[in-house]
DNA sequence: CAAACATATTGACATCGGTCGATATATCCG
DNA sequence: CGGATATATCGACCGATGTCAATATGTTTG
């Protein structure tokens, strides 16, 4: 179960911090790299950063900001493995995006 | 049940075009004003623009702007009673939000 | 029709956000 | 240590976006 991090739309009216709150996070997934970043890893359980620039063709400095921003947002967990750097995706997160829009 | 308007992100990978229209309908959501109008229709079932922009602190045109946004992202549904214009929630369109981040 | 009121549109402005090339930082390996 | 590789940061550019004042459009009513 995720954990409350945003009051629900429909049960009670949002104030301004709380919709700032959830807007701040909906941003943080409502592009469409981002969104594929997330699909990706998703479906595959992991990622390497590596791999990405290639696939979602940007550059790697373009990449390397939608990870960080995914991170900062918690949606994404950051693991360094070596020189390599993995992520994996905090359901619990997105969880709690569905449970705000429920 | 809400539409299939959007390809789920976890059981297969989002091509650019899906990651695009879910983009789309997630940035109409992805702001602290809209959220705030979405949260009250949600609870009082409908809205009149006319009670807005006190409510909000926004100007009438500036409601009207983001109104007009959730309208065309099908988010809300308006009806013109008389001079004034009332909104209700498409709860469809954010179930296919919700069934797409599940 | 004309006045009054509700809403939409226009135009302008400032800020934000996605992008890349260049460069810095960090990590491994020989 | 020093070269090679992976990732992050910086700086710049440009289009997108939220905002408001002014104005236009549309609707009711006298």
């Amino acid at each position: 179960m995720a954990e409350p991090c945003c009051v629900p739309i429909t049960t009670s009216q949002l104030s301004e911090s709380e919709a700032d709150t959830l807007a701040s996070l909906l941003k943080a997934l409502a592009d469409p790299v981002r969104l594929r970043i997330v699909s990706i890893i998703a479906n595959c359980g992991e990622a390497c950063a590596c791999d990405l620039p290639a696939v979602l063709g940007r550059s790697q400095p373009t990449v390397s900001h939608h990870l960080s921003l995914l991170v900062s947002a918690g949606i994404l967990d950051r693991e360094q493995r070596g020189k390599w750097a993995w992520f994996k995706l905090n359901r619990d997160r997105i969880g709690s995006i569905t449970a705000a829009l429920a």
